[in-house]
DNA sequence: TTGAAAGCGCTAACAG
DNA sequence: CTGTTAGCGCTTTCAA
């Protein structure tokens, strides 16, 4: 046979204890009304068995399964600093996280269903791709909470950011750069509400004569690329702003390469302040989403949801902020 | 009330065919032994009512969970490839995965914890940091498969990590290095054995007198740390063998910002072949790991186990190569 | 081929 | 404070 061993349960502990299954339930919950003595002595059956309430008993019981689900993207740098703050935001909140990862070979359609399955009383995604449509749809089931991607008929928290640009932009501008470009993300969520608001930012600074727009993307290599096409120009600029941080690494490593000093003769903004950003070799000057807020937001979102309290469906939009480090600077002239 | 629609059972499934909860199971699983037209009935009435079966209840009844778990460091890149590989190993195998992440502030003690909870038939950890007898005494209760780490008293799937440093000095010494550096991994899993691979092979080669060994670790910063210290000594080496990628890419990062050139001037070899090393601007060299195999290796493994076929703990050793990109090449004289 | 009944490990009423 | 009972949604005998 196996090496495995069979697992005690809670009757077993109840028969070492010399007492009944309910009591020693209550004891495991932490419940009250339980004399210390039988606690105590319930507590010693259970730890010398080594026994672990079995949680899908538990729950089919209770009618609930107590399990937030979370479906994100493994490769990138923001989910992961996502997922990290939900461990925490969720901590406290009486739920457990349930983990299902996309890969470029489990697409988010997979990874929906096996949290469904495991009942999961909420689920709560990051920037899903998944047509609108099908994510209202899917929400008539459960509550679903979407995170960084605006769309109707579903509750959303996602960052402001299209006033994350403006900042940018300000920033820069304030620093006198004048042909301030920007990378983009194409058709990725809030690609399209960056753009928007670094055009209107650099109206704003009656620099619209300067707006120019790249086409970029989510990844290093789309970056690199980006930035390639950049200097390849007659009048490169003095300043970047990228759509996210690992974009601005691509953008940052070419730069450096073809010899272009950062950010003496070009300055690099990013956005996401991922860990990607803070590393001390990177030190990249940044638009910080606020993680802990919108993580904490989406947990108690999810819960009010679950509880039945929430109605329409809401966006809450948080603000973000720039973090200074040490890729922007004054122009040179 | 909540918008939660309540979820229909396999009772409300036969009530609308008209047949017994018995007959729905078995269709649900696809067994034989059901008459087309009954079968035909069922489906028809489960797909009215949007049923999906509750994993938890089925696993809860057939006493096991069909789970593997997987404790990874959501923030180390190789976990990640990691992770995505073991995705496709498990596709087929009956078995799924439940992932559960050791972050910053939630640590291998309380991941590993909640799968126990889950009631995982087998755990696959991946470079647990745990210590050998903890996790030997894990191993008495489930099926324990080590990943990336070498250990006693579990399975163990591993690289051959002295080898990949062989084959890294051996490549270099062909390009007609002789100065060729080691950037550790201090106390890392495998950081060891890739330290003696290096030091042998230099010594193979007759180079035993420029063994040269600095203090690195397993991220960007340390990378870069120990790229400056070398950048500094009077006789830099014109190739330097790193532990990891990742801390290759602070090391990649250091040299280019000091103007040096690679590999003109100095020649670059990573560890893992993680996504990492494979960005189009980075195009690390490196030694990359079987990961394919290895989780092929892994999940098969866990579930030897599980069916009580493996007695003794076994360590599998896999073969690394290594991957030719654009950090190295002949030495400048 | 089909159905009835038992029970997985646990919690929630309720009674003592 | 403690024990008894019933049953969550499903699979699994066992009979029909």
């Amino acid at each position: 046979m196996a090496n495995r061993t069979v697992r005690p349960t809670l009757t077993d502990v109840a028969a070492r204890a010399g007492v009944s299954k309910s009591l020693v339930s209550l004891v495991m919950r932490g419940e009250q009304g339980v004399s210390p003595a039988t606690r105590q002595r319930v507590r010693e059956a259970a730890d010398a068995l080594g026994y672990q309430p079995d949680s899908r008993a538990r729950l089919l019981r209770s009618g609930r399964s107590r399990l937030l689900g979370v479906v994100f993207g493994i490769e990138h740098a923001f989910h992961v600093d996502l997922v990290t703050a939900l461990y925490t935001a969720a901590r406290d909140s009486g739920y457990e996280l349930a983990l299902s990862a996309v890969t470029p070979e489990r697409d988010e359609t997979e990874a929906t269903a096996s949290l469904l399955q495991d009942r999961c009383e909420a689920l709560i995604m990051l920037g899903p791709r998944t047509p609108a449509p099908a994510l209202a749809r899917l929400a008539t089931r459960l509550p679903v909470v979407v995170l960084a991607r605006d769309v109707r008929g579903a509750d959303v928290i996602r960052t402001a950011d299209a006033d994350g640009l403006r900042q940018a932009v300000d920033h820069l501008a304030g620093l006198g750069h004048r042909r301030i470009a920007h990378i983009d993300g194409g058709r990725a969520p809030g690609a399209a509400d960056r753009r928007r608001g670094y055009r209107e930012a650099m109206h704003a600074h009656g620099l619209g004569r300067h707006v120019h727009i790249i086409a970029g993307g989510l990844t290093e290599d789309e970056g690199a690329t980006a930035a390639r096409t950049l200097l390849h120009q007659s009048r490169p600029p003095t300043a970047i702003t990228v759509f996210n941080d690992r974009c601005a690494t691509g953008v940052l490593d070419v730069l450096v390469r073809a010899g272009t000093r950062v950010p003496e003769q070009v300055s690099v903004v990013g956005f996401d302040d991922s860990h990607l950003a803070r590393l001390a070799h990177i030190s990249l000057t940044t638009i910080a989403q606020d993680v802990p807020t919108m993580t904490r937001l989406a947990v108690a979102r999810a819960i009010e949801r679950i509880d039945g309290l929430a109605v329409a469906h809401r966006a809450s939009v948080v603000t973000p902020h720039l973090v200074i480090r040490s890729t922007t600077g004054p122009v040179a002239d």
